[in-house]
DNA sequence: GATGAATGAGCATTCATTCAT
DNA sequence: CATGAATGAATGCTCATTCAT
């Protein structure tokens, strides 16, 4: 937080480049060691400075927490929107989306495995839940807003959209959990392969079965 | 506490019932403001005693956890076992036993999100991931059970088992956490069913697909 | 400590018994596990009983080591009494004084150590030194008395009484305090005869050396 | 506290700075209140500063004591050899050697007291008697090699050595003790002359007595 | 008499935070 | 900008003490 320089454009980078490589070392650290042991002088310890530059950066250890949380949130939406764009179809889309998740947990293990530890740390602070529960609203909305289109289309001709977004951000989730606790013995790009096809089974599937 | 004398009947009963509120607060604590808010203080608080009461029935908190942990594995196993073992086919099996995991979460809210709060935090104490992942190998060691019982008995011909248990034990935690995070706008009894249904797809699929 | 009802013979001898089992059982383990590590508890556990019992008959921890450093003390004090009363000469009382101080060390290592242990802890409770000091001050009084009985019948005809109480005090505990710390390098039994033989030394010395 | 990065001059000077006036505080503490009085807060409030400092430059109290352990030890050891170094004679090096302990328990009564205080708690921590029996072991055996030094030359013609060491050590020891209780009764002056002149004897005696 | 139960003060320790330099 | 220094609240834990039964 600048104090009382004016501030110029070359601070206000250096500020940004510092921010930036805190973050990551705070991810780093919660990865790796648990968000239990992540101090901050485990964080700065692992970035090399003292705890007062963080101090300096952010105004708390909460805020700080936050940055994080921000950033992986904003990494995850881009890496999948990106991926989501492309796609012609709402069908394709929607394993675009699933794929993305997938394929994101597993080039940025660290980033997802902090991620899981911070949103599993449901009330930090005072009020309750305060990130937890708003990724998984924008998660299923996101699906939500995928499956009304292909429906709209008639892609989904009988299918019930009911919950089916909370079914679909689970298997995702579900598995990938398992895998960062387990990685040897879930096979993580099996397990993302029959997630894709049980996607194709909803998508192909007359109303009858899964109304 | 006790030591070595032999403990007398009423003191036993005492002691246990003891136990029992203080572990039962225990999660009440952790599922409703964290573990990491849930000292030995918070937890102390809300029972309404000193927490030197807990420092004199259990040796340390770690042992408090420990029992925790242990307490709601054994309750969640031992509820679903019973759902799962009075049941004749392989195929009633399984679904009763992801059945039995919804209705467990349903009933025993706190519990289970203690569950979940605890197995997260993946780094209790120097090593890692004391119970977390032991408890989802069990897991899909049990449905894998189920899975080569049915295929030996010819129900599932062409089913192919690789990871399946990890697909459907993770449907049912992704979906469970959710509706933890935001029972509002979860629909649990809809995503119960949705989830039963695809596990009825899976069970009568040819190979083609799920292969 | 009696309470209510009115004492009675039986109850007394009783409750005496019980003091003596407590106060050997408080020696017993601040000798072998330290002064440090002999909680009410560990005493209590050790004799059997529990820790209530303790407050039961001594009015505070405090007055249970007071009256554990007052029963060495007196053990001591008659032990060595009865040696040196016995003696005819001044000369002889003097080494049998030594002398009984080494055998007393010698067959109740526990008790020696305990006592070590204690008088070392100089500041128990507000007031300074309440135990250390008065027993030497008591040892150096008692050699003393032998001494100048000596020198009144006119054995020892020309020494310098100045402080050499202190210094014949300080040989033998000097010496004990080290065999207790390592009784495998210290023979204690040549370290006795040394004393005895720097005594004879003494006092059958001209005054022109020891003066 | 310090981290990684190498120390500038000024940064270590400070450090070491409060390091030793906390083992100073830490050493007057021990002396005037005991070992079990000399909690971290009863050492910060001596030194003016809040508990949280000592935590600051030591990882831990038992770093602390082990550090004032190893302060006085290397003071004495320092302050001794050097006496002990510029004497010619085995005869005057055992005398000095003599003479500095007294003179050092003299000069540093807070540093000797907390020495006395710390190895009479035989047991530190779990293991039985860290400091106590080492620092004896080494003083004996110092002495021992004055002595056998002195034999070689042919100073000490007939004496016999077999737990000398422990005899002059005991003598030492046991009046500063009794010194260190009770200041005004003990005349250390007198005690230190009579201790030399003990010396003396044994080393001009010829064998028949002290053999 | 004795016990189990409970308390509360005190302990060492961790850690986010502040601040002068 | 960054650091080292210091703080103080909170944590888990121990233990002497009290008390109803």
């Amino acid at each position: 937080m600048r104090r009382k320089t004016e501030p110029t454009r070359k601070a206000t980078f250096i500020e940004e480049h510092r921010r930036r490589q805190l973050i990551d070392t705070a991810i780093e650290t919660i990865a790796n060691e648990g968000l239990h042991q992540a101090s901050l002088s485990a964080i700065a310890g692992r970035a090399g400075v003292t705890k007062g530059v963080i101090s300096y950066y952010f105004k708390s250890k909460h805020e700080l927490v936050e940055r994080v949380m921000a950033d992986i949130l904003a990494d995850i939406r881009g890496f999948i929107s990106e991926r989501v764009a492309g796609s012609p179809t709402p069908s394709l889309k929607l394993k675009n989306y699933v794929s993305a998740f997938f394929d994101y947990a597993m080039v940025n293990r660290d980033r997802y495995a902090a991620f899981v530890e911070l949103w599993t740390v449901i009330a930090w602070g005072s009020n309750k839940n305060p990130f937890g529960s708003v990724s998984y609203v924008q998660c299923r909305n996101y699906i939500d807003t995928i499956l009304r289109e292909g429906q709209k289309k008639g892609d989904f001709p009988q299918l019930d959209l009911n919950q089916l977004s909370t079914l679909i951000q689970g298997m995702v989730d579900g598995v990938i959990i398992q895998w960062l606790l387990d990685p040897e013995l879930v096979n993580i790009d099996v397990c993302k392969k029959k997630v894709l096809e049980t996607l194709d089974i909803y998508l192909s599937l007359s109303g009858a079965c899964l109304k």
